[in-house]
DNA sequence: CGTTTTCTTGACAGGGATCAACACTAGTGG
DNA sequence: CCACTAGTGTTGATCCCTGTCAAGAAAACG
């Protein structure tokens, strides 16, 4: 999942049984709540979520992002991963799934089984990338850095319009998501709009030049995989 | 791996027929480099390594460490992790594995697979935790958290004696693995030691009161999920 | 419309980076 | 055993990126 675009219309079809259990959360709302023992899986279908950490102190860190088609456990089954909440960042609609159920489904179709392996090799990579960018970019080279994995992102599902998408997150959204205050995302983003790189009015943004914001955010799509199929093989998968 | 503890002695002998390739690099040099489309696992059997990235300008991030008993690669099998290097940062021992061999023998043998699932869970959970200390905590917070986690990690392997380990790194790796300027560490690390929380000389460090280290820090051993079983259920593990 | 959230701006403080020496330590070879 | 060298640790001085506090503008919303 994660870029549905590698399943086939066939494959697609086998998950439709999942989205039994659709549901949705305003914005702000928790989907799933830290430290709760049982937990289902996530699945976006429409607005933007995430998954983050609360400090005793207040601090917060977003630690991962979900955009239409994510899903919000990688191999959607590692149910330890409860030390973090789930928020929704928009109004958001989701199915509720699972584990066993989206695991019957992966062990009987290869198809499926392949590509949750790729959405958790893509969720490593990016969050891989957040940790170089947490530790060794500006704060405006987050940004368009981010931007830049956005859009490559909501291509793959269809919700980009060019270098042109929606953006709903707010900028102290985007504070706890790049490590930063909300004051300096505010000057960082001026800066990027100063420089004409991009626009962002009415949470919609534009990338008028995404070749440079990439140059200037050490952005290298590598990671993201898209256009390279599946790695040779992937284990766990015992029935041929 | 990662903390094979967890391991029977029985498994244990399964993975022997896997140490036949074991190599070792001085410190420094790199085991695996980015880009090589072919790469093989990496279980470190002794001394530190890191997997990082270098940017073009040179910035370099160390994006997760490995102890004697760590596996490079998670579930020893994501081969496409490989737009980061493997480096070593001492002198290192280490088995090189075929991926194919060690799904063949996860395939074979339920503790194995279990074990290889508990590991990519914690590598999943620490990578989190490095996202909020990178996003979120102050210099000293960051050391200090790191040698909470390191303690525990090393304990598990039965390389910490009560509170005290080597910790081999450099000042600089340090700076690079925190997202800090290697003279700030240094700087960080005295407010450390004047506060008599450790002891760091020869590259040997004492932590005198964990408690306060973990609590001025904000250290949650949750997430290292050690203590806990393995959750219920793994998923692609579909003969019986 | 008023109310609440979000966005902007300014002034100021501070954590952390950078640059540049200098002190140690350890390994090298004579 | 003693220079000699290279890497690492330590310090000081200085700069600047980013955080904090506070208040006003602009949107969003019921």
């Amino acid at each position: 999942m994660g870029q549905g675009t590698r399943l086939s219309a066939s494959d697609e079809k086998v998950l439709e049984p999942l989205l039994q259990h659709v549901q949705s959360a305003e914005s702000g709302r928790d989907l799933e709540v830290e430290g709760l023992s049982s937990r289902s899986l996530v699945l976006v279908l429409d607005g933007w979520a995430c998954r983050y950490k609360q400090l005793e102190d207040g601090r917060r860190q977003i630690i991962s992002l979900f955009v239409p088609g994510d899903l919000s456990e990688p191999f959607g089954t590692l149910p330890s991963l409860k030390d973090s909440s789930i928020g929704a960042l928009t109004p958001v609609t989701y199915a509720r799934l699972q584990p066993e159920e989206l695991q019957r489904i992966a062990r009987e179709n290869a198809g499926i089984h392949q590509a949750l392996w790729w959405d958790l090799l893509v969720t490593m990579s990016m969050q891989d990338e957040r940790v170089v960018s947490l530790g060794r970019r500006s704060a405006s080279e987050r940004l368009g850095h981010l931007f830049c994995e956005l859009c490559a992102r909501l291509d793959l599902v269809g919700l980009a319009e060019g270098n042109t998408f929606d953006m709903p997150m707010t900028q102290a959204d985007l504070g706890d998501l790049l490590g930063l205050s909300t004051v300096h995302v505010n000057r960082s983003l001026q800066e990027l709009r100063g420089s004409g790189l991009i626009s962002l009015r009415n949470r919609r943004l534009i990338i008028h030049d995404v070749e440079e914001l990439g140059a200037i955010s050490l952005f290298d799509p590598a990671y993201l995989h898209v256009g390279n199929g599946l790695p040779a093989s992937q284990p766990g998968r015992s029935t041929s």
